[in-house]
Parts: structure tokens; C-alpha cells; sequence
DNA sequence: CGTGGAGTTGAATACGATCAACACCGGTGG
DNA sequence: CCACCGGTGTTGATCGTATTCAACTCCACG
């Protein structure tokens, strides 16, 4: 509920309660069961999520039917698809709840008013990008450079925990592999280090 | 030089002669020889490059010592190494000029003077990061699910005065390709459509 | 118990990588 | 003016990694 994201807002930035009671009149709360679409390809809807519980991704389906995942987001993640919620253009993603998840729903404005009531919102929104473009680096330079072995281990040191959470064929579309590479992958590792 | 970085900045926001004066003296006006190395890999410096003439490249080096492109400048992009311009740890990349260069060289603390003085400036330094986003996002897409042939028509279309400014094996290693395959790709394509 | 989805394994295939040879072009110097 | 050179791109032959398609196991869940 909002009580968690408030809790976490109030971990990152300057916050007293009543300021937070004027910028969340914004927001809502919401969840999805396990499997459900939260958000269609070429919709728009200028909203952010942050996930408070459960597991959300994001991924395409190219033409030939194959999911491509672009980024998960567990809790206390920000997710949107760009085109849709800052550009206001037809969404590039599908939205799924990978698990039962709650969410809060973040619309633009949000963000405008938080911007004008609260100076340090700003600063530390800007480091979000900033971080969130640094990982994306990482991630193409992994994509152009490293083995599907390598990828696999990267992935594991990146995000211990979604390991067990996330079957592997979803894994596997997000390293850029088909599910039976991985297993071989896995396999390999497995023999390998005993 | 700065004259044409402050017309870019003018066409962007609202700012008067004045106010780039006082930003301006933060900034320097660095040119690079075709081939310089202009940012080596592991190294901290916290500045952002505006290119103002030629074109650059971002680029790692493999433990095979193969290259691999994360991102091409040319003139009016920025282009900077997260890790070391915004978190102050050593950078993942190398930068080089691919063609005799001139850059706008601008230190960390010009963003923060930027921001003081000119409200507007963060706002639209925000819509950049934002559609920084969105295009990596884009880029991670066609990494996971295209054929080399798609991700270079992609290319083409997303930069078509590049595709006469660099060497084919650069445009390779940007798609994550061998030059032989792009070679390939290439009479494939000429093959097709005559 | 059965049923269906997730993961594994095997065999055949395809796509791009690798290694090597060669063509082409622009620049340099005899 | 020509011979040479190095860098860039092309082509061919072979190799390797991941894909595809199919069968099978294993649970979780009804």
C-alpha cells in the first residue's frame, strides 16, 4: 500500500508526511494476479508502476511468436515503457505480473507536482535515469560481447533472488537464449564446478 | 566552438546571452585528431562530451581483444561514460574520435550551476535522459530479437549519414556482428532488391 | 490418479564465427 | 609514372554455438 512507498520515499529523499499526503492524492494502488497483462503493446497510458510486492516484466513478441523480455522489476523497481509514458507514444512492451503483484500507479503529473513541491525530488529522480541508463549499458555491452554462459552468470550475480522466482524459460528469453540452451548452459556450469 | 554550443542550447531553451555567459565559463572546447584515444577505459573523469564536429565512438575491448560499439556520437549528441561521469567510478569504456573532432568538454559541476540558474535546464535535461532510455530500450529489443540482417536495416535507418562516415567493420561491431557477416549481410540485401 | 506445464535430453539444422586468401584503393616513395 | 604497401572489404571453406523439433521426465495441481 501507499505506506511502503512512502516508507521508501522517505528512505531516499527529504520527506515529511504532510508533504507526502499532498503528492499522493496522485497516486493509486493497485494489483494483479499472477499472469495478468498489466499493460498492452501499442497502448498508451503516461503512468509509471513501482512495484511494492511481487514481480513484474516487461518483453515483447517478435514475429515469429518468441517473448523477449526487457527488464524485470521486483520490488521497490520503477518499470514503465518510455514511449508510452514519456513521450505519450503507442507503448513498445507488454506488461505482465509474473507473480501476484501490487503496485503503486504513478500518472505523469505525479511526477510534475512532486518535481514543484519537493526541490530534491528532482535531483534524485536524475540519478535514477542516470543509474538506470548505466545498467542499460552494461546490459548491451553483455549483449554484444559475452557468451550466453557469461550472460547467465551475470545474471545470477545481478539478481540472486529472482532466480527462484522466475521459471527459466523466462530467463532464458530475457539472456537472449531459448529455454533449451540455458538448461544446456546450466548443465555445463553444473559438471563443471561439480 | 562555444558559439555553436550555445545556438544548439538556445534552439533547445530559453536562455539569453547573459546566462550562457555565466553557465559558459564551466566549459572548455577540446579537439581530437582522427584515431585519438579521447577517454581510456578505467579512468574517472567526471565530464560530459557535446560533440560539436566530427564524431566519436564508445567502444570495449574483450578478453579476445575484440571491440565492441556501445554507442556512436556525431555532432549535436552527447556522449559520456556513467560510471565515471555521473557515479565517480572508473569508466567501462573507451572513447575515440573516429573523425578529426571538436567537443564541448563539460565537468560535472556545469550541470549543477546549469541547474541552479536555469530552471528550465533541468527539465529538459530530463526529457534527454528519458529518450536516452527509451532508445537503449529499443536497442536491447533488437539485441535479443532480430537477425543481423533486420539490426542493419534498423541502422540504416536510424543513422543514414553514418553509414558513409564509418568503416563497415565499426558498423559491425555497433551490431554485434564480424565485418565478414555485415559483408554478407550486404550482398544478400544487394542480391534481393537488385 | 490423470493432466498439463516446465524442464531436460537428443539429433539434425542453421546461422554466424573463424581462418585464410585475395581484390581493391589511396597514399608514399623510388 | 610506376611499384609498393597497408588498410578495408570481399569471398570461400570449415567450424562451433545456439536453434529447432521432437520425445521424454518430473512435478504440481486438479
Amino acid at each position: 500500500m501507499k505506506e511502503q512507498f512512502k516508507t521508501y520515499l522517505q528512505k531516499q529523499i527529504e520527506l515529511t508526511d504532510e508533504q507526502f499526503e499532498l503528492i499522493s492524492s496522485e497516486i493509486l494502488v493497485k494489483t494483479f494476479k499472477k499472469g495478468t497483462i498489466v499493460m498492452q503493446q501499442n497502448t498508451i497510458d503516461e503512468a509509471t508502476y513501482f512495484v511494492t510486492k511481487g514481480l513484474l516484466r516487461a518483453y515483447t513478441i517478435d514475429e515469429n511468436g518468441k517473448e523477449h523480455i526487457i527488464q524485470f522489476a521486483p520490488e521497490n523497481w520503477w518499470l514503465n515503457d518510455k514511449n508510452s509514458f514519456y513521450f505519450g507514444e503507442p507503448s513498445l512492451f507488454f506488461i505482465e505480473a509474473v507473480e501476484d503483484t501490487e503496485v503503486i500507479y504513478l500518472p505523469k503529473q505525479f511526477f510534475d507536482t512532486a518535481n514543484h513541491l519537493l526541490p530534491c525530488f528532482t535531483a534524485w529522480n536524475t540519478v535514477i535515469l542516470h543509474n538506470s541508463i548505466r545498467f542499460m549499458q552494461k546490459r548491451i555491452n553483455l549483449l554484444l560481447s559475452a557468451t550466453a554462459e557469461a550472460r547467465y552468470l551475470d545474471f545470477m550475480k545481478l539478481y540472486p533472488n529472482l532466480m527462484f522466482r522466475v521459471p527459466q524459460t523466462m530467463i532464458a528469453s530475457y539472456l537472449g537464449i531459448t529455454p533449451e540452451s540455458l538448461s544446456r548452459v546450466r548443465k555445463a556450469l553444473a559438471t563443471k564446478h561439480g
